[in-house]
DNA sequence: TTGTAGGCGTTATCAA
DNA sequence: TTGATAACGCCTACAA
């Protein structure tokens, strides 16, 4: 059974304001007491009951990251970013799972559930009747990846991405560009169809072959690995591979081609996607387009602390991130 | 303001104990009745006060994951591990940071404040006022890494798993085996002590060149790199290298010694350690020794939900992993 | 400077 | 099968 306010008071021979006074360090507490108070809470242990706290004030001093899919190595970054900021606040984290589908449904239960005071979702694609509920109760919400004007969000520009790597591509003289995209296109998901678009523009406007060169899979290195099977069936391999669909798919070419003896880049040259920890760590260095997810975390916090501390004052913004062509070896 | 179960009552005509019971979906409620409440709690968009109900229960239904070092390759493999288990159960994860050194004041601020119900602490090394502490009550923690007798924990044959790894390059005709711990031993955490153990008994018993070939760096790529600028400033190359320090470090080894010319494996066998997806990511195999991390998150949560649910009646107990050697191509 | 009283939203107990 | 009431631990007026 935890000590509670009462007991603290009851053993320093005050009464509970007192002691909760003494917590917030007021200055209406005379100095004696004060010390007094505290030892006795040190010697207690005593931590306030958060949940009483918060039912009395009306907050959680929490805020939600909601995503339906599990730790992988995009959320890892973007959640270091989230912490980074965070701690330092008196604000908690909270990570929540929603099975996909149900990403709305969990949210509002965050919101009006009292689990945390502003949501950020990942990727979260939402519905009118949704944004009107949110429009009703301050739109307590930070969209990431699929952003919804007139709310917070931070939004990577997904279509200079691919152009721009295409572009890179084609100005090193390559013709033939390949692309994996990991997700068919107009899924819903922004980033979908606009690495889709990206891609198609830089391939039009830089007279490349294609189309028929575009292949779709996962996002593992596994995809990645049956990605350079599947072209080396066709025959003709073309002279590059632009991984769209992430780091991980190019690291899992690299092996596959190494295997095969392909050369890269002299024989195919190949990009990646993201600039994550994977490309780094690939033995030959891998070239890719730079997400730079860790900031886009720390973004998401700062557009969500703000949104807490200005309530509905503040005009909600959109804060997007530009690509930035890295390149290492392989292109 | 968000509805609360008052206000639902009222919508539907019955008392708040009324819409209590439906939201259990207790059997002592009419179907009619039931059926009306859902009706108005749907259209109201009504979720419970998480703070409320907790308050009242004694409970905060969620399991808290503690650890004083921000998102990184091992915690996040470990907290997928977590979630993939908590995600089918009614229980919430949250994860708190704790500035080193605050470890032990934070593990009982989020217990005795209600935070969570159970801590899963990553490498946290308590002291013994505290273990009494804990003791009183109820031993709501689950110790990973840094385990302690007579409490939930979850550990790794760190020693085996060192052990094993020199073992294997000796038997494959190595007899200079250098190795990078990534702190220095004796600092209290039982993984880097066992790891060393484990090389320098294996050194011993397999009669290798040694001692003056340890190396001491962090985890990172970068001082992967920087091993291999330190050995070959050495002059005499040694013919194995243990990356006790982890995949990663491996990982920028690699990088570094394919640039400068040096062959792996024929010049220099590599051992990583963890197989983490960093290992699985190099362009050349890298040979590992493999913690199975996930597995560990796992378990952990199995721990930490035995522990609530039978309260006081079970013995901790704690529940050590095993290593297993992975070979690739590096070593 | 300190104490008293009421209420935050929920559920458990007990009565109807 | 349902409803009234009290209590969880805390905070905040307001009173002393």
């Amino acid at each position: 059974m935890p000590v509670t306010i009462k007991q603290i008071a009851e053993l320093a021979g005050v009464a509970p304001t007192t002691v909760s006074l003494v917590l917030k360090d007021s200055k209406k507490i005379g100095a004696e007491t004060k010390k007094n108070v505290l030892k006795i809470i040190e010697e207690m242990d005593y931590y306030p009951n958060h949940s009483g706290k918060l039912l009395k004030q009306g907050r959680t001093d929490a805020i939600a990251v909601l995503s339906s899919y599990f730790q992988n190595i995009y959320k890892m970054e973007f959640m270091y970013g989230v912490e980074r900021g965070i701690f330092t606040t008196p604000f908690q984290l909270r990570q929540f799972y929603a099975q996909p589908g149900s990403e709305l449904s969990k949210c509002k239960e965050i919101l009006f559930g009292k689990m945390a005071d502003v949501v950020i979702t990942l990727s979260v694609l939402p519905d009118a009747p949704f944004l009107e509920k949110m429009c009703a109760n301050n739109k307590r919400i930070v969209f990431v990846e699929d952003v919804v004007p007139g709310f917070f969000g931070v939004a990577f520009d997904n279509y200079a991405a691919a152009y721009q790597a295409v572009e890179y591509l084609a100005k090193a003289g390559r013709r033939r560009v390949a692309m994996s995209l990991g997700m068919k296109p107009y899924s819903g998901h922004c980033f979908v169809e606009d690495r889709f678009r990206g891609y198609s523009n830089a391939v039009r406007d830089f007279g490349l072959e294609s189309e028929d060169l575009l292949e779709m899979e996962g996002y593992t290195l596994e995809s990645g690995r049956d990605l350079c099977d599947r072209l080396l069936e066709r025959g003709k391999l073309p002279d590059a591979l632009f991984c769209a669909s992430g780091d991980s798919t190019a690291a899992g070419f690299l092996q596959a081609a190494l295997a095969h003896g392909i050369r890269v880049p002299e024989d195919i040259a190949v990009m990646g996607f993201d600039d994550s920890i994977i490309a780094h760590s690939t033995t030959i260095g891998l070239s890719t387009v730079r997400q730079p997810v860790l900031e886009m975390g720390e973004c998401a916090l700062r557009l969500a602390l703000q949104l807490l501390e200005t309530e509905e004052t503040v005009e909600p913004r959109i804060e997007t991130f530009k690509p930035q062509i890295v390149i290492r070896q392989t292109a």
